[in-house]
DNA sequence: CATAATATGTAGCTTATGCAACAGAAAAAA
DNA sequence: TTTTTTCTGTTGCATAAGCTACATATTATG
C-alpha cells in the first residue's frame, strides 16, 4: 500500500447501514464475480485470498492479479474490452464487499461512514492500482523466466522486508502468473538454487544474492 | 478514449493564466522527462509523440508506453519504485504541458478553466489510464511472439476501426514494445505473410483473417 | 546534394522455453 | 481412516526465440 489510507484501520468498524453494499462469503474455489461490460462493480476482500483468472481462446490460463486481504478490484478497474473470461476466483475462504462504482462515489444518504470514507480516498487508491498495474508490466517485460523468477523475489522480499518469506502463490500459479510454462520454471528454479542465487525449502524461499 | 471527457475539445481553449502549469516544446530525440521519485508530476502531450523508456540494469530497452498526442503521463501515473531508469523520450517535435498533482487538484486560485476542468476530469482520465495498463498486460501475457503481434495489430485495427492501418511505432520500437528481439519478431512477421494472416507494405499493416 | 545515421530485412547458429509424460508428495474429500 | 484430486519435481524431445552479423533501404543532417 502506498497511500496513507488504509482500509483495515476501519475495516473493524465496517457497519454499513446503507443498501449500497452487500457484503457476501465464498468458500474455496467458487467464483466470486464475473467481469462483465458497463456494470463498473468496485469489490473490497475483506478477508482471505484471490486470484484474477483469464482464460484465453487457446486454453491457456493466466493469473491476471493476485489478490489478498483488502485488496480492491472489479471492473472499476479494469473495463472489460476482449471477449476472454474474466474470473474472480477464491483460493480460500473470502469475504467480499461489493458497491456500484457510480453508487459510491456520490455521498451516502444513509450518513454511513465506511461508504463517504471510501468514496473520499478512492482516488488515491486507484493511483495505487496504477502502481501495482505499472510493477506487473515491469515484471512481464523480464525477458527471460530466471529474470521473471528474480524479479517476482525480489519485489515480494521487499514487501515482507525479508529475504526469507513464503511464496503467496502455489508454484503452478504462479507459472500462471508470470505467464511462462510450469514446467521450464521449475527448471529454471533448480538452476537457480545451483547457482546458489536462492534457496527453496517447500513453499518458503530464501534469497542468497547480495 | 473511454471517458466522455477529451481534452481536445478545450485544448484549442487553453490560455493558463495561473502558474501552476508550464508549457515547453521539445525536438525530436529530445528527453521529455526523467521520471523521479516523489515529484508526482503529471504531463499532458499537447503535440507530437513520445515514449516512456526503461533501461533496466542488463541493457535492455524497453518502450513501456507509447504516447501520442493528448496522452497523460508523469509519475502520477508511475510510481517510480525499482532503480532503473525511466525517460520520456520525444519522437517527433512535441508540446507537452507540466503539472504537479498535488497543486492540480486543488482548485486554481486564478479561476484557470483548464486547470480546473482537468482536476475535475482526472478520476475518469486515471480509470482510463488503468484500462490501458490492462490491455498492456494483456498483451505482455501472450506466449509467443505471433500472438503478441496479432493482439497488437488487433488492438490498433480496433482503435482505428479498419484493417488497414500505419504501424504508430516503428519496427525496432514494437519489438521493444512487446518486449521480443527484433530479428526474431521480423521472422514471425514473415511467417505471418506468408500464412496469409497479415500483409505489409512498409509500415502499413493489412489484417486478412476473418 | 552528399554523407551519416538509423531502420529494415534476412540467415546461421545456439539456447531457452514449451510440451508431454510420469512418479511421488501433499492436500482435499469421502 | 482411505481414496481421490491436485501440486511438485523431473526428464527427453521439439521448436520458438535469442544472439550475431551483415546487406540494403530509408531517413536525417551537414
Amino acid at each position: 500500500m502506498n497511500s496513507n489510507f488504509n482500509i483495515e484501520n476501519f475495516y473493524y468498524n465496517f457497519s454499513c447501514n446503507c443498501n449500497k453494499a452487500q457484503k457476501k462469503t465464498f468458500s474455496k474455489g467458487q467464483i466470486i464475480t464475473t467481469y462483465i461490460q458497463k456494470r463498473n462493480q468496485l469489490c473490497i476482500l475483506l478477508k482471505g485470498n484471490a486470484d484474477l483468472v483469464r482464460y484465453d481462446l487457446n486454453g491457456n490460463r493466466t493469473i491476471v492479479e493476485h489478490f489478498s486481504k483488502n485488496a480492491l478490484f472489479g471492473e472499476v478497474f479494469y473495463k472489460v474490452t476482449t471477449n476472454n473470461e474474466l474470473l474472480v476466483e477464491a483460493k480460500s475462504k473470502c469475504t467480499v464487499l461489493f458497491y456500484i462504482y457510480d453508487q459510491l462515489k456520490e455521498p451516502c444518504t444513509h450518513g454511513c461512514e465506511f461508504h463517504n470514507t471510501l468514496a473520499e480516498h478512492l482516488p488515491e487508491l486507484i493511483l495505487d492500482k496504477i502502481t501495482e498495474l505499472n510493477t506487473r508490466i515491469e515484471l512481464l517485460t523480464q525477458r527471460t523466466t530466471r529474470d521473471k523468477l528474480l524479479m517476482y523475489f525480489s519485489l515480494i522480499s521487499t514487501r515482507k522486508l525479508s529475504k526469507t518469506f513464503e511464496l503467496p502463490l502455489s508454484l503452478t500459479d504462479l507459472a500462471d502468473y508470470l505467464s511462462v510454462d510450469r514446467s521450464a520454471m521449475m527448471r529454471e528454479l533448480k538452476l537457480l538454487k545451483e547457482d546458489k542465487m536462492v534457496d527453496k525449502i517447500g513453499n518458503r524461499i530464501i534469497l542468497l544474492y547480495e
